[in-house]
DNA sequence: GAACTAGATAGCCAGATAGCTAAATAGTTG
DNA sequence: CAACTATTTAGCTATCTGGCTATCTAGTTC
């Protein structure tokens, strides 16, 4: 679990690459729509409202980042989130951004 | 705690950004220097190894995603870490980085 | 096999951004 | 106030990437 101090170059690339990932709004929603259980292409590009191009790309992404898996069946991919732990980030991060939401709404209240 | 399903586009934009804000290598690095306390611009460039205006430009990112605070004395400024959660995203996604790391050292194992 | 459908891929474009150098700002010291 | 120092900001460039359209591939159905 130690990581290394000070953190290499490779360590912070590799995960800030993670981040990137999750640094997409798109690829966000589609993990929420998958948290229900596998999809196909076409149902999610219809329910976000885009290509199925666009949603085929941002799928292979995350297959490629380990944090969802395709399984073909007939004509259609049916893509599962593999890493639920992303879950555990979108969690924790909504935890933050409430956290300094308030601590700024406080800060307002004081200068007042 | 509980998010808005399904997920805004405005929730997944806000989410999404402070995923972006850590998404960046030097960013990460950063952020481990300062695990250890305040640190100001200038010794932080130097240990990273690039300019000041480019650590100056990323702590003021992360200033204004409220990631970091800025304490100004005399010619310096010191910058330190306020949301320390950071730490456990990194530790999460360093551990989920590894699941995948054995999970596809084992497929080949598998395969071969 | 021809027609059809779902998905993947290629190629393009517009916008975002990390890095640099140079210049501006702010604080210190003679 | 002049010289110096730390940081910030401005402006530039190269790269990356999300969206699109068009095309290709693979599987189904008649």
């Amino acid at each position: 679990m130690a990581l290394p101090s000070p953190l290499t170059p490779e360590m912070a690339e590799a995960i800030a690459e993670r981040f990137r990932v999750l640094g997409e709004p798109t690829r966000l929603r589609l993990l929420d729509l998958l948290a229900g259980g596998e999809r196909t292409v076409g149902d999610l590009a219809s329910e976000i409202g885009c290509t199925t191009a666009n949603i085929s790309k941002h799928l292979a992404l995350m297959a490629d980042a380990g944090i969802v898996t395709r399984r073909r069946s007939g004509l259609h991919s049916y893509y599962a989130v593999s890493d639920t732990a992303v879950y555990e980030l979108c969690g924790q991060v909504c935890g933050s951004l409430r956290a300094i939401a308030d601590a700024r709404a406080a800060s307002l209240r004081e200068t007042a």
